[in-house]
DNA sequence: GCAAGCATACCGACTGGTTGGTATGTTCCG
DNA sequence: CGGAACATACCAACCAGTCGGTATGCTTGC
């Protein structure tokens, strides 16, 4: 979802470094795949200091994916697409934003909370609940802009909570279109879905489309 | 992808049974933490059944997303929506028909490539290269239908092949959000992001609004 | 017609390594 | 001194994969 390290701060604490070194392992091979000893490698950690601050890998996950809910959150919350005075163009500089944040291999700029979810939506309801809140949480955010380009233009037949969701969801979608990319250009593939995204908002808020790729 | 057991033939052979165990387990817990005796014992096959017929666990995944192309290719290439006249028609009659299979819990139409691609892109080559042409492939099979919706619409800015990837693409995503709902009803939750999609190709090819949900 | 020869399908005990997790320290800071 | 933050050593369960073996049926030569 974010791009690596560029507004996470350098992981200080044991804990930090082993949640970083969860967004790195989970989103390149998945929660299941990653053992706990992989992650102490990783983190510069022995196993008696993850599970100090940690009482089980499933708990990791779950605090994984409050971190992750965190970080985003920070993230999109500080981002200058708020300044735009028109609804419509705050919520198309959010996908924007999104846009210009995928770069680099399918690893670096998916989504820890939808990979893990994914995994383990049946096997751990406490890593379900948490991931659910992260990408929920995300589409909130911009629910109250929706909200007011919805009233403003009229569209008809949607609600800002469910276009909010479906944001979303396109998003979650794009990474998995993109991981099965064999090509060079992973991210080429997600920014192809979040471009006809956009192009569904114009449709709906009667924007003139803005630009014609893909 | 799709409902169980409705289009597929009773498993008989030893080796067409494991591949179902596979459909049911890798849906609900993922490839990673799905084991080969898991599969063994749901399949009602040995160990050494299971290595007579696949020469490693990744074999079994490359086998399995190449069994489910088949059969999801199968089922799409029989439905009828291919009979409208109207390629518009048809398109919207895809999403209806994925929307139709949208009941029970994620894990009984959620979709096995897309599953497993999720954690394994890295991982295994073959599989990430399997479930890559298992959803192509899926994209493929609309993209005639499109190009004639945009000839004959006139739509601008939009290709057949990135909008039937994109097609593929919601559908991934729809079912992400599914599997993170923790309601009671997860289908639902896919639907609503079909029905988003369906109004896009409506606003795009200049159609009346069928309905409104969500 | 039939048996020798061989391929296919399947079995289940076994192996070496890995898993998540624990028990018992040690170190270091207030 | 006491407790939080680690480290070391270890465990039982489980992992993918192996191996020697059997049952069955098909094919081919006589």
């Amino acid at each position: 979802m974010i791009p690596n390290q560029t507004f996470r701060p350098p992981a200080s604490t044991a804990r930090d470094r082993v949640l970083e070194a969860g967004v790195k392992l989970i989103r390149a091979q998945g929660y299941s795949a990653t053992s706990v000893d992989e992650l102490c490698r990783e983190a510069g950690v022995t196993k008696g200091g993850f599970f100090h601050h940690f009482a089980s890998k499933e708990a990791l996950g779950v605090a994984l994916a409050n971190y992750w809910s965190r970080s985003t959150g920070a993230f999109f919350a500080a981002a200058p697409f708020h300044h735009h005075a028109d609804p419509v163009e705050r919520v198309l500089g959010y996908i924007d934003l999104r846009i210009a944040l995928l770069v680099g291999p399918a690893e670096s700029f998916s989504c820890v909370a939808g990979t893990m979810v994914q995994e383990q939506f049946r096997s751990s309801a406490a890593i379900r609940a948490a991931c659910e809140a992260s990408i929920l949480g995300n589409a909130a955010a911009l629910e109250a802009d929706l909200a007011a380009a919805i009233a403003q233009t009229g569209a008809t037949g949607v609600t800002a909570g469910g276009l909010s969701r479906h944001v979303q969801a396109v998003i979650q979608g794009a990474f998995v279109l993109a991981k099965a990319n064999g090509g060079d250009d992973q991210a080429a593939t997600a920014r192809e879905h979040l471009q006809h995204l956009q192009r569904y908002f114009e449709l709906l808020f009667h924007q003139e489309p803005r630009e014609n790729p893909s």
